[in-house]
Order: C-alpha cells, then structure tokens, then sequence
DNA sequence: ATGAAAGCGCTAACAA
DNA sequence: TTGTTAGCGCTTTCAT
C-alpha cells in the first residue's frame, strides 16, 4: 500500500501538496496537479481513511442499532438510512442487537470506540440507560420507528393515528357502521394510536364507539381468529385489525364460520406485509413507508451531526391505504 | 473526551503504562494498575479506536454488499454476519448496492479507503471488474449466496441440488412416480442446481425423467399458474416448483381446476418463504439457512484475515425439508 | 504556489 | 516494572 509520502516523491512535490490537490483545499498550478494525478494513478493510491479520521476528527461512520424479531422492518429501515448516508458519504455500522440489552450496551461502546459520529436506535426498547449514556456521550442519537417518552431525543415515526383513521374511514365511507377492532398487545403504542384513528374516524361520521366492538389481541394470526369469534356474536359488518396478521386471522374464522369476505363482512388489516398479497381475498390494508422512516430519521442525524439542527425533532410519517378485495360496500341486506 | 494522555497525568504514570494496562499486554504492579483503572473511570474514558488502527493497522471492519431486491434474504444474511463479526470484535458495514454497479464500486472505494479488512459480496452479479480489483488490492473477499465461477475464491453457497433432491425423494417417498418441475427463469444455477437434484432422486428411483414434466417458470407466482396449466394436461400427481412463488401459483391453478391439494396433486416449493405458511395447504417447502450462510462467509473470511486459511474454499449450507400440508400420499384411485 | 513541520491518540521497541 | 520516544498517514499552519 502506498502512502501519500510515496505519491509525493513520484511526482516530486511535498506531502503537503499531494494533500492539497486531494481535497481541493488550496489553489495549485495546473501542471504540478496533472504530475501528482498521474503518481496517484500509477501507484493506485488510496488514501487512508483512518489517518484522514485522525487529523480530522470525523469519521463519517454511523451506527444503526437492529433487532431481528421482525426480518424486513429492520432490513426497510437499514436500506433507507443507508441511502442518506451514502449520499452525504457517510457509511453504517450494521448493529443487531437480538434486543439484548447486554448486547446492546456492547454495541455502544463499539461504537463510541470507532468514534461514530452519530447513532440510530431502531430496536425495541431495552436500556433505559443508553439513552442517557449517549447523552451525557454527546453523541448525536435518533430513534426510529421507536417512541421514545420525552421531548429531549429526535424519533422518527409512523403515523399510525392516521393510519388507523384512513382503514376505518374507507370502511365507514364503504357504508359500515358497526365495525369492529381488534387491537394488538395493550400497552402497544403502535397498536394504541392505532385505535385512536379508529375511535377519531368512528366519531367523525357520529358513529359510538362501542367498547364491545373492540378485542384485545396480540399481534399474532392465532389471537386475530380467537377475538373474531367473540366478535361476530355482535354481527358487526366490517373489522379493522391493527396488524395484517391478526387481520388474516379474523378473515380464518370468518370463511370458517360460514361468511364471507368482503359480501358478508369487510376485513382491513395495517402492515402491508408479504403474507397480505398471499391469502384469499388479498387484504386492504395500511402501508408503513419504513425506508422513509430510516432516511428522515438519518436526515435528521446528519443535521444534527453537522449541527445545522439542533433542537429534537418529532417526525411522524404519512401510512398509505391500500384497498384490495377483503374489503367492500356494506351488504344491502344487512345495511 | 480525555485521551489516553488524560487518564496518564491523573494516574500519575506513562502513557504507555495506561496502554499496557488496557490491553494487558504487559506486566504490571497491581497498585499502579488500580491506579489506572481508577483514572479511567474518573474520566469516563474511551479509547479512540480510530488511533489505535491507525498503530495497529487493523480495523475490525468489513464490508457487507447487499442488495434490496429481496429484504428478508439480506437481512438473513446479514444477521448471519454481524453474529459472527460481533463475537469476533469486528463491526460490519452496511453497503446496499441496489445491484447497480455504480454503486457498488463506489462502495468498494469507500471501504478501501476505511481500509476494510475483507469483504463479504452477497449481491447480485454486476461488475466483473470488482472482484478483480479486490484481488490486486489483497482485499480477502468472500462470495455469499452467490456462485462464483472459477476457483480462485471462497463462496458459501446453498444446496440447492440436495435440497431440490430431498424435496424430490419425499414425493416418491410418498408413492409419487410422476412429478412434475417448475423452474426459474433459465439459466439461474440456483434453479438449474434445484432441477439437478429433481432429476437424481427420479434417477435413484428409476423413474425416467420426462421432459414434457418439466416446465419454465421465472419464479413468479403467474409464471407457476401458467406452467401448472400445461402441467395439468399431463396429469402429475406431485409437483415440484423451484421457489415457493410458482408453488403458490400452481395451487392457485390446481384448486381452480376442480383438483384438491394434496388429495389429487401434491406440492412442493422451496424457500420457506413467509408467506409459504399463509396460504391453504400450508406449502411443503426447503428452508435455505441464509443465516448460517452468513456465519459461515464471515468465519471463513475472518480466517482469511488472520491469515489462518490462504486458500480459497467453496462450501455448501445444507437446506432442509419442511413438511406441511401440500403434500401427501399419492391417492390410491390414480397410483 | 509550494514546502517544512507539528501533531491527531495510540502502541511498542527500547531504555532505565 | 515503568518511562521515553518514535511513528502510523494524514492535514494544516506557518514559512518561504
């Protein structure tokens, strides 16, 4: 490997002046700078990043906390954070945390070691104490797809409220009125805000919100069918299921029960994940922009980074509708 | 932040001594020791990663090419990785090349100038010119999931023609003798390994492999319903497709021919893709370990990066069967 | 317009 | 056992 030493002796220049005509720092005659591209090029000169680090103080490196309980969340968010950074010539550390707080406090101190210059925490929550280490660290932190309480940290989010609002506003404008929600874990506040766009979308067509109406699941396709059953006892003609899964579950114990879907009753689930273009009839459903969520989050990172920002930023970011066939007009025999 | 300098003065030693106590790589009297130790904590003080490569020349990084054409198969990969880079103190870097070689050279430049110590490729083909320039550069670079032809670097490769074997051998473990196969698009050796591997366990069992029973598809649910209703015209009892997508296909098309699945045709896919568990029958399918794809790429290319392994290896990760409820026993009114 | 030299924070050979 | 010192490769101030 050659250093900017043996650049400087081919082209018979200082070091100095080989750095110059790198960066562009300082104005050089036209000639020297043609001698010293072509010692560069003849030597296949690299420079080095970890000596420019060095003298520079800036590592142009970011770290990204994972986890991997859910494959392509984290995989979304990466790709988007990636692209900014990539853009602004920054590269990310790839961090899977498993959620361990052991591993993640692991990570952080790798990170800080390596110098980064900032750091995006995607995975669930864990430490209360990293937060407070890599504020009192100054290490310039953004979470993503993660609330985190407080005003004091920039997160990046999901607007799930309107998420919720548009699924059950398309069913209340497909002529629904009694329609139920299964929810995910309590406690959730993915599955809480959710419900608020739900109950928000129930009000503005004056329709009571029923707490009958609304199940308790657990995100998973088993607890979609469990709160089904105990939904269609109260013949409700549309169901909003705060994820897919559970929505996929519902629409089990529908076709199961004899109904059908959407004639009978109309099932829209939130995710927009893979299994949703799969079942029969593909599900309506709620789009969760996640590239988005890791870019904005890595946006703002850089800002703050570059100290162009400096007061935390709240950023929620818009759901899309994506109406398929488990969704329909309300019967005109139940209507 | 307090340098190594720092925590010198307030334990009232060298810099050195703080060094040698750091990385124990010297002797050194228990109460100087507890001295230094003491100072570190006082400071909250992290070595600089950065100066300590720059002395030691090695960098516990690699680099990571990924691309996004398929979420969840980067992430598994990655996740693989980053499990073994971790326990090993390495950090890996994220670098989604979209399979733009664009792209992905200019990656290659980045990591060379964080001067990477290896490399793991597990996007798709795009420039030849990267490995060749990976290889002038002493780069170790390994190739995930990803076939490399010639011998002159290590790949980790799946099985594909054993898992297309023992998906095969378990339809004529189940009294099949006329199965069909759906590949992918030509000239995909992940498809041609799969085909192999159909074709050798029809060999073992002596049932003569049949052209007109083997059918183009390009890995896309349509193209399975397509190749399926050619397919149907010959009146298979199994069928196997070389991803879960065209297996899904041929269901599709099967169920809406009037047959049941598996009662009247049994199918197998390959991939144990999500949604390969959402659909009815839940789909017998290969699970491919991309995961301990991963592991095994970064092990080896840690061992090349100790200089413990020189020459190049190829290894195959073995897929597993999964067996749901598209197969089963040949019904006895056709066998 | 170019060069000389200091120094970023650390490690390690050598000295004491 | 501990300290002194040189130097990793680069940038940047200051001098020429």
């Amino acid at each position: 490997m050659s250093t900017i030493k043996d650049v400087a002796k081919k082209a018979r220049v200082a070091p100095s002046t080989v750095s110059y005509v790198l960066t562009n720092s300082k104005k050089i005659t036209e000639e020297t700078r043609q001698r010293v591209i072509r010692a560069v090029k003849e030597l296949n000169y690299v420079p080095n990043g970890v000596a420019r680090s060095m003298k520079s103080r800036n590592t142009y490196l970011i770290g990204l906390l994972l986890s991997d309980v859910a494959h392509h969340l984290s995989f979304a968010i990466a790709k988007g954070v990636d692209e900014v950074a990539f853009k602004a010539n920054y590269n990310v550390i790839f961090c899977n945390t498993h959620n361990e707080s052991e591993r993640e406090s692991q990570y952080i101190r790798l990170l800080e070691e390596r110098q980064v210059q900032g750091i995006i925490v995607a995975s669930r929550r864990t430490e209360e104490l990293t937060h407070t280490y890599l504020k009192s660290r100054q290490i310039p932190i953004v979470y993503a797809n993660r609330y985190e309480p407080g005003e004091s940290v920039s997160c990046v989010l999901v607007d799930n409220e309107a998420g919720g609002y548009a699924a059950t506003k398309h069913l209340v404008d497909l002529g629904h009125r009694k329609i139920g929600f299964i929810s995910g874990p309590s406690g959730r506040s993915s599955s809480r805000d959710r419900q608020r766009g739900y109950e928000q979308a129930l009000h503005e067509a004056r329709i009571p919100v029923d707490r009958e109406l609304i199940r308790l699941g657990e995100y998973s396709v088993e607890s979609g069918y469990k709160a089904m059953q105990q939904l269609l006892e109260l013949r409700p003609t549309a169901v909003f299921a705060a994820n897919d899964n559970m929505a996929i579950g519902a629409v089990n114990c529908i076709v199961e029960s004899g109904w059908r879907v959407p004639e009978d009753i109309s099932v829209v689930g939130y995710d927009n994940s893979i299994q949703s273009t799969f079942v029969h009839p593909a599900l309506t459903t709620v789009d969760v922009p996640l590239p988005q969520v890791g870019e904005v989050a890595a946006r703002i990172l850089l800002d703050e980074i570059s100290g162009r920002s400096a007061t935390p930023q709240s950023i929620r970011v818009k759901c899309n509708l994506i109406v398929r066939g488990s969704s329909g007009p309300v019967s005109q025999s139940k209507g």
